[in-house]
DNA sequence: AAGTGGTCTAGACCACGAC
DNA sequence: TCGTGGTCTAGACCACTTA
């Protein structure tokens, strides 16, 4: 087996075992080769192939059984979200069988409000751009979200804002950070008017509110965002392996 | 450093980490020492501190950055659930800051519904035990749970159901079996009468339903729960560490 | 008994950040 | 430049399942 350079080892051969289970060279229920033939085939040691292992086993891609074998977990067709991702909305609308698409309602700037600024760590005041946005399945509009950042963190261009990207190519064009780690709260919501006109939503229909905050390496916070979405057009599916 | 044995190594450093966290030993923003001298102080090799680093990475309470150092992350504090135990009510509760107890409302057999014979791959009309119980914070009902198990899963003696064991030992006691992973469905409902008048709750405001069902290492079903709170009154918070 | 995954070691070299 | 974490190797031995 040849591999390429220039991304890391692990990298590769987690990117061709992902392929072979996605196109079923391992099916569903399958055992996979032990280790030392997969360690053989990648000429890679064992602990490599084990450290790529362990990343499929905690998303709950395969099982693995101590003195039997690892295995293709066959109930993963029916999950759609990892619980890594669970602001990748582009994702959950894929998974969830549309074509995703995201539009731009508003950006723009205004001073912060008191309780944006605890949040941030900045003054009242303090200039903070404000992103709306909705993101489409098959055309129908089925997540609000608005995000929202100090003006001061902005490193690029402010003129116009490119609002169909990710919220990490966001942070990660505009900031110039990577996002580390998020905290999010999850609850339960009546629907303003607002949003229950931009979804096209029965006003009665509680929703699903996402507040996720991010932050980088350093512990600084880069990115507010609230978001709401109806969980009965988009199911909020998630796996967790045993720690 | 002296180590008791029984425990595996791995296990016994991330214990003793997590308490040193804990109590402020590393406190909040702190720079770890670097992983070359844990390896020394534990007398472990520097592979075996990286294992138990990067589980703490996972969860979020640590930040690592290349080049510089490994820091206590200060901000979790605020935090009070890890993605990885969505269904260990009795935590969330105590992280909100309250004193948990388990109340056994109910606990009896019946036949499968349709849907409850499909999720467990059993036959229409199969015997399932169906147990309710309440979780309390300080003596106040904040969560209903309904947990379902085909009574042919049971090993241990069914007269008398403990109640107030948790999801994974209930399992482990009754059913003999380990939980490998389980996949959650999360959305947003109106309670009905009974979890209204259980939970004494303002028909009005939406509760959080999650729908979990959990799995062992062979792909068998072993148990389905659907629970109701209200998010105002425990604050569902997650870290996610990036992958 | 044989084969599997689980744990652990003692190195090596690289990429990055602070000084 | 130096120390840090990031990657990777080539072994060893153990615990467990299956036949």
């Amino acid at each position: 087996m040849n591999i390429k350079r220039s991304k890391t080892i692990t990298e590769q051969v987690n990117e061709i075992l992902r392929e072979r289970i996605r196109n079923a060279t391992y099916a569903p229920g399958d055992r996979l080769p032990a280790e030392n033939e997969l360690a053989q085939e990648f000429e890679v040691s064992r602990a490599t192939i084990r450290s790529v292992l362990a990343r499929l086993d905690m998303e709950g891609l395969i099982l693995r059984k101590q003195g039997d074998g690892t295995y293709i977990n066959e109930r993963l067709l029916e999950v759609n979200t990892h619980l890594g991702g669970l602001w990748e909305f582009t994702h959950l609308i894929q998974n969830n069988g549309y074509q995703p698409s995201i539009k731009l309602l508003m950006a723009q700037y205004r001073p912060a409000t008191a309780e944006e600024a605890e949040k941030f760590d900045i003054e009242v005041e303090d200039e903070v751009l404000v992103m709306e946005r909705t993101f489409l399945a098959d055309n129908r509009p089925v997540i609000f979200a608005r995000n929202i950042l100090p003006a001061a963190w902005i490193q690029a261009p402010q003129d116009k804002i490119d609002g169909s990207l990710h919220i990490r190519e966001f942070v990660k064009v505009y900031c110039k950070q990577d996002i580390a780690y998020a905290i999010s709260d999850i609850s339960a919501v009546i629907a303003d008017e607002r949003v229950s006109s931009i979804l096209k939503h029965d006003i009665l229909t509680p929703l699903l509110k996402l507040d996720i905050r991010f932050y980088d390496k350093s512990n600084a916070p880069l990115l507010y965002g609230v978001s709401y979405f109806d969980d009965s057009i988009l199911n909020l599916r998630l796996v967790q392996a045993w720690a």
